[in-house]
DNA sequence: CGAAGGATTGATTAGTCTCAACGCAAGTGG
DNA sequence: CCACTTGCGTTGAGACTAATCAATCCTTCG
């Protein structure tokens, strides 16, 4: 069985909203988003919600999940989703026939784990126009990487309201900012898509710097790994 | 050469405020706090900071930063702090002698993006008061465990601009907030300690769940992660 | 065509920030 | 041992960002 075998194999979809894990359950699968978005998120019991993390196509929703009793967050779909979700047992017979696959996996836990701290900063010091543009800016870079110059356009499937859920703002908030942005970025959201005439100035705005995406290091990061874990099996 | 004996023989000592990692460069050694707290944080152009985490003694620092080409954001200590830097050769070595170490570092980075996500949502969804105590109740549970009942009292060595810049308030609305918690829970700050005379109570105001701290879950943890990479050299 | 979801607008308020002093205790140097 | 400095905590007044509440509008979709 190879890695895409098994996530054809495996595949399935939610409708927007379903959860795929709920903070307290534990988690049985090793889940990989096929297309769609998916999104981290915790609640407080008064009903309070932060969206964590999103995890765009081709990425895995939860080592992270994999290795521990109860999980401590939970995982929806933000539109239609489709996932590939592999049992505990075939995954692990997976990752043992392909160290290269549990080297990728870290690897990307490691981004994930920087994008997070990067989302604290966001909340923490930068103002509603400010977060609006670094996210966007992220999401964007993630999809696209970045661009040498001039803008572009990449999909975008929060609503505004959980674009609200992600930066800590009110939904009617993020309203009257995505239009500053708007007025002075030019920058369109339509049809699930963001526009950005002119990248460069919206990542000023954002002060938006793309260190901690890490693009372009996974090369090095699977040897640096291997040698973490003894890299017995590499070739 | 022993684990103990590495940090032993590379201790390495701090004083408040000093960089121990800035954010830009490639970080090579594997660090271990010893005692004191050490701080990550990351800073944006115009010196707004937010504090990302903090490491307690007996933590280590930096396993993504051990990784990754560029630091993604900085390191220092948050008063007098010794620490053990065992550099990249010796580290790769010890772990290769004892994969129960390469498992237990996974499960520590496991823990803190745990931790992570919850200052998360602690910033993003909790007002000044909520945001206080589950920083207090959090730093309390990793010191001392959850108490079965009642309080009690451990170290708390930030100042209040150091607190602030882990919750994303000022320093001056922090003053304020933590003399409201002084009035409501009686909580005390005072010589480089916290004192909490009714844990439930604080964690309540909080809305604290501790799930995320994942206390006790250690085992089991080791054994999954060995699966995960093979466990080839598990007894 | 009606219903539902999402975006937009307006008016008001609350929470937090900003700026500016001041107090207190510990440490330092003469 | 005293004067000075420094770090940290405390207080007050006023400004401002973002939240709240409440409609209305537009679009999509069954």
């Amino acid at each position: 069985m190879t890695w895409e075998a098994s996530l054809a194999r495996n595949a399935r979809d939610y409708l927007k909203g379903a959860d795929l894990v709920r903070e307290g359950e534990r988690p049985a699968a090793l889940r990989v988003v096929l297309s769609g978005w998916a999104q981290k998120y915790k609640q407080l019991p008064d009903g309070r919600r932060q969206i964590l993390a999103l995890v765009l196509p081709g990425q895995s929703c939860d080592l992270d999940l994999f290795t521990v009793a109860r999980a401590d967050h939970s995982l929806s779909a933000v539109r239609r989703l489709a996932v590939a979700e592999i049992g505990r047992q075939e995954a692990v017979a997976l990752l043992d026939q392909c160290p290269n696959l549990a080297q990728a996996l870290c690897w990307s836990e490691i981004v994930t784990a920087a994008i997070q701290r990067e989302w604290t900063i966001n909340i923490g010091q930068r103002n509603a126009i400010e977060r609006v543009a670094q996210l966007m800016c992220e999401l964007f870079a993630r999809q696209r990487g970045m661009p040498a110059s001039g803008g572009g356009e990449c999909d975008f499937l929060l609503t505004q309201w959980q674009l609200a859920e992600a930066t800590g703002l009110t939904q009617v908030h993020v309203n009257r900012t995505v239009q500053e942005l708007r007025r002075r970025c030019a920058v369109e959201l339509r049809n699930l898509r963001l526009y950005i005439p002119d990248f460069a100035e919206l990542a000023a705005l954002a002060a938006f710097n793309p260190g901690y995406l890490h693009l372009g290091e996974v090369d090095l990061a699977a040897d640096r790994a291997a040698s973490l874990f003894g890299g017995r099996e590499q070739g």
